[in-house]
DNA sequence: AGATATTACGTGACAAGTCATATAATATCT
DNA sequence: AGATATTATATGACTTGTCACGTAATATCT
C-alpha cells in the first residue's frame, strides 16, 4: 500500500516489473497480440476472420461434424459457432443440414468456396506455425504445453473449491 | 485433409489431441477461463469488474498516474482505460484531474470509496493468488515466464517480417 | 403411452480487448 | 513568432469470447 501523492516513475517501473510475474495479468495482452497477428497473418491469406479460419480448417481435416464437434475441439462455447456458421453458409463456405437421425443436430460441411478460400490461408497459417517452430523446440512447446495444461484446469476449479480451501487452513 | 464424408468421432478426438499442442489454438479458451474465474472470484470480494480491479490495485500500489501510465503496467490499449475510468469516477471510486504541468495528460488517483473496494477484493484475489502458488513453483512459474515472455516477443514481431523470412529461404 | 429429464442449437446481453480517427495541448523546428 | 510534428486522451467501430435462457427434439422413466 502507497501514501503516495505524486507520480512516480520509478513505483510505476517496478509494478510493472512485478505484475510480469503474474500469470493472470500476463494472458490478456499475450491472447490479445496473438489474436490481433493472427488476423494480420489471415489478411494476407485472404482475409478470413479468425474464427471462420478456425472452423474451416477443422472441417477440412475432420470432415463433417455437428456445432458441439466444433466447439468441443475449438474449446469454444457453442454459441460462438452457431452465431459464425450462418453467416459462412451465405458466403458459400459451409452448407448445414439438420441430422437425419437426431434432430436436434445440425451437421455443417465444408463447400467448394470454403476449400478455395482454405487453400488461400492454408499456407500462410502454416508459415506462421512452422515460424514459431523457429522460437521454441519441441522439447519447450511440450513443457509449456504441460504448464497451460496444469494453468487450465486450475481456472476450471470452482472458485467455492478454491476459497473454502483457506479456510479449512 | 480429408474426403470423409460422414462425421467421425475418432477423427474428432485425434483433431483436438493435435490442436492441444497449438499454442494459438489453446490461447483463447484458456484466457476465457482465466477472466471468467477471475469474475467469479471478484464476485465473491464485492463485484468489481476486472478492469476495474486491475486499476484500483495499480493504484493502490502505486499512487497517483497518467492513463498511459494505467494502460502501460495493463498491457492493455489506452482506449480500455480512457473508457473505464469515467465510470469508476461516478462510482467514486477514482478522481481525475488535468495535469496541471501537461493539460493533455489526465491524472488518476484512487478515492476513499475506491479504497473500500479494494480492500474488499484484496483478500479474495490474493488467495487466488495464493492458490495458484500451490500449482507450480517459483522456478516453475519463473520458466513459464520465460516462455510466455519469448511468445510474446515473437506475436509483436510484424506479419511482413515473418512472411518475408520464408521468401529469403 | 404419457410424463419428465436431458441435450442441441439459436439468441440476448454483456465484458474486454484492439485499431483507427479526431481534438486539444505541447514540443520542436525554422 | 509562427508552422509543423508529436503526444495524450476520448470515441467509433468491431471481434471474440462467455453465461443465461428459450425452443425443439430425443432419451429415460413410470
Amino acid at each position: 500500500m502507497t501514501t503516495a501523492t505524486e507520480r512516480d516513475e520509478a513505483r510505476i517501473a517496478a509494478r510493472q516489473a512485478r505484475e510480469d510475474y503474474n500469470l493472470f495479468s500476463r494472458l490478456p495482452a499475450i491472447y490479445a497480440a496473438s489474436r490481433m497477428q493472427g488476423q494480420q497473418f489471415l489478411q494476407h491469406g485472404g482475409g478470413l476472420s479468425i474464427v471462420e479460419w478456425r472452423t474451416l480448417w477443422d472441417l477440412h481435416e475432420v470432415g463433417p461434424m455437428t456445432i458441439r464437434d466444433l466447439a468441443t475441439i475449438q474449446r469454444a462455447d457453442h454459441s460462438l459457432l452457431s452465431r459464425a456458421l450462418p453467416d459462412m453458409r451465405r458466403k458459400g463456405y459451409v452448407t448445414m443440414r439438420r441430422d437425419e437421425g437426431d434432430g436436434r443436430q445440425t451437421i455443417v460441411e465444408i463447400a467448394p468456396a470454403g476449400r478455395a478460400a482454405y487453400d488461400r490461408a492454408a499456407p500462410v497459417m502454416a508459415r506462421r506455425r512452422a515460424a514459431l517452430r523457429e522460437v521454441f523446440s519441441e522439447e519447450e512447446i511440450a513443457v509449456f504445453v504441460g504448464f497451460l495444461d496444469r494453468f487450465e484446469d486450475f481456472l476450471r476449479r470452482p472458485v467455492e473449491q478454491v476459497l473454502k480451501e483457506e479456510t479449512a487452513k
